[in-house]
DNA sequence: TGCAAAATGGAACATATCTTCTATATTCGG
DNA sequence: CCGAATATAGAAGATATGTTCCATTTTGCA
């Protein structure tokens, strides 16, 4: 242990934290990893609870603090405490501060699309049939292999859906147009499309979801209104709302739709799994 | 005095306040003066620190706190301290039991990540510092070339904003890695690089980020933590917590601070250029 | 495998902090 | 101006919290 004096920033605290943590023994690697990730609580927890998160014993936890040069939690809680005063916590006053900061200033624009999300969110919630979402899951884990479509703003979204599905071990493909390759021929019959598109919606994406619905292939559409040109395509249409401001839409409600798809056919096809076997 | 039970959140107390103020006597008004004057104070000091900040006695400032309804200063303290810590609830097991016991239909799940995605924008518009936005804007604006790097599930964040970028006629490259290319030596001095990354933390985002600062370019973080490996990297570390389940995270508020971030780059840029031309 | 060093958990101890109480001061109405 | 009601200050008491210590367990090394 070296007798360096106490961090006197919380910057430098956690360039402290950095340096010794690979040294550390489990317990107190633990605190450091916990104070790493969760440095906001530190100022207004007490080391009981401190501890309790991470896992360890009070005890340990002073341990940790000495390690890093401190006295004691105390002495590194009235850093955390003093550094405290510029993060007020409450939302509406906060975003109300931060629109303030000046119409067109980067603050103001990002409490608009945070509102904006947030009011997508709460459509998306209210407005999303269960029943289609329950078919659309259905779908989608009888799929032997899900092929996933969207491009440009659509594409963030469809990126997503593959790397969740991967996680989940789902069969997937993600269609995207590198090198200009037309990959539709890889749809079958038994497979399953996701297609996403928004206004002003991409051709190449209805064409392929059009293509994958003549191969035989269940066709998913996540798209934003009932006059989507996905319409004729499919009846399992998700409509997600967002509320955009300029030109732009947050996509929020649209990845939280996505991710409880994909949780949602990871875990039906996990259950199926263990029934057959 | 009225028997109501105490305020159940901050904005609830701050009207009591308002509310009784004028009919309190001189020492009980000082308090009230000071907690409306100076709320962020309250979570993280003792009442001896709070009373004579307010120029009182610490008798005198407990019976402020039961005028308003508390038990005492400890009760008080709690409503502030619960509404800046982010204690949004554990997800990953609590998904976890959503998805074993099988009754978690689709549309609970989706409420599930709904909520998270909701917690996710609060807590990002709470804790995000204008100032850092602000010279991340700046960073980039003054960049000849933004360079865009996300792995994995930051992949859909940083095709967001090629999207987004290419719109606003920002000279952007996505660094991808089809045919596992290497492209950092397209990085020079007076580009910027975006580098966007989750724990745990993507080796070659990371990688990229570094190479980037070595070239000279600056370099602007998207991450998790303030611990984040991109922290020794960059000064401009925009840190946001998404709740998280897991291997998933929602990235709502993520990618609303994407779309800020490209906006009012894009309208910075054209501001430059109408002033130059 | 056995030993020594280090780490850990839990309880005991010390201290800081909150809370209450009461004598004194102040205010307000007649 | 007087008396009753209310407010205040300061200190004493109760409680929560931080801190330390030591027996036990685990780890690392020969």
């Amino acid at each position: 242990m070296d007798a360096r004096s106490a961090p006197a920033s919380i910057e430098e605290l956690l360039d402290r934290i950095l340096e010794v943590s690979d040294g550390l023994p489990k317990r107190l690697k633990q605190c450091a990893d916990y104070v790493a990730a969760n440095p906001d609580r530190v100022a207004v927890s007490t080391v009981a609870e401190m501890s309790e998160a991470a896992g360890v014993q009070p005890s340990a936890f002073m341990r940790f603090c000495q390690v890093l040069g401190f006295s004691g939690f105390s002495q590194m809680q009235r850093l955390f405490r003093d550094s405290y005063a510029q993060n007020w916590p409450d939302y509406a006053t906060r975003l109300e501060k931060l629109r303030e900061s000046g119409a067109g200033s980067p603050s103001a624009l990002l409490a608009e699309f945070v509102e904006a999300g947030r009011l997508s969110l709460e459509n998306l919630a209210k407005t999303l049939d269960p029943r289609t979402l329950d078919a659309a899951i259905k779908a989608l884990s009888e799929a032997n292999m899900v092929h996933i479509v969207g491009m440009r703003r659509a594409f963030s979204v469809a990126s997503y859906l593959a790397y969740a599905f991967e996680k989940m071990n789902v069969p997937t493909m993600l269609h995207d147009s590198v090198g200009k390759l037309d990959s539709r021929h890889a749809i079958r019959a038994g497979d399953a499309v996701i297609a996403i598109t928004f206004a002003p919606y991409s051709p190449e994406t209805v064409a392929l979801a059009e293509a994958g619905a003549r191969a035989g292939a269940r066709v998913v559409a996540i798209t934003d209104a009932l006059a989507s040109p996905l319409r004729p395509v499919t009846p399992l249409l998700l409509t997600v709302s967002e509320a955009d401001f300029g030109d732009f839409r947050s996509l929020s409600a649209t990845l939280s739709l996505a991710v409880a798809l994909v949780v949602a056919v990871g875990t039906a096809n996990r259950a199926r799994k263990n029934g057959i076997s």
